[in-house]
DNA sequence: CTTGACTATGGAGTTAACTCCATAGTTTAG
DNA sequence: CTAAACTATGGAGTTAACTCCATAGTCAAG
């Protein structure tokens, strides 16, 4: 799989996806004879991993973190769970953060209706 | 209440207090005769929902558009009860992707510890 | 009146995360 | 062969969202 195709894959530019190999969110793919990169299947996923995250308000040096605890063996099972665990939890404080603003425009559509009335 | 409760009470720092007010995201404070800004207790709920959102990685752009939504009556009813069921409908995306990366994560704590059930 | 903690201003500087550019080598279709 | 469509590189430029700075006015305490 070359360039173009994870391009397509992940609708993220070549420059991006030369960006994040540069700052290591994603590995350094191997290079046939004439340069070109020839990646793995799985990078279309770590780069849709990437993607997400990057919308929910993750910076890329948190992403890295992840990215790498998630696909790289580099920590032992037991630093590895515990990290795991953490990023868990981030996860949980933001859907809790989501539902917070989630009441706001709920309270804010149920006072628009005739017979609610007060909204704080 | 002046500026330096404000900024105790969410912890944003001055000057991105006075740049929110100069992009529009919060309104312009009355000022009493010093030239002082003189708020609203209001604006202490508007820049933590601002913060949140943030966080969550709505732009300001974004952001600005949901306060004026939530704080100003911009708009009529209908007009409004139609954008905030769009932001609605933004959050539950927010949050379908938040459960994508967890259980990505999920499935990184499974493979490890095959003979544990429970994960916290 | 001085000191120190407030407040104000416009504008320059910083950081993250791209995005673009100039240049150049490779491969494929005709 | 040429031309189009790929690929590569380092480095400059851009945008969002602050963050800092220099300068200066205000106000309460001692």
């Amino acid at each position: 799989m070359q360039m173009r195709e994870v391009i397509e894959a992940t609708h993220l530019s070549r420059d991006t996806i030369r960006f994040y190999e540069k700052e290591g969110l994603i590995p350094a793919p191997v290079r046939s004879g004439n340069g070109y990169r020839h990646y793995d299947e799985s990078v279309v996923r770590q780069l849709k991993l990437i993607k997400r995250a990057k919308h929910l308000g993750f910076t890329l040096k948190e992403i890295k973190s992840l990215a790498v605890l998630l696909y790289q063996n580099s920590l032992t099972p037991r630093e590895m769970e515990l990290h795991l665990r953490d990023k868990r939890d981030e996860i949980a404080e933001k859907i809790a953060e989501l539902a917070a603003i989630k009441s706001e425009i709920d309270a804010a559509l149920a006072g628009m209706c005739p017979d609610k009335k007060s909204l704080g």
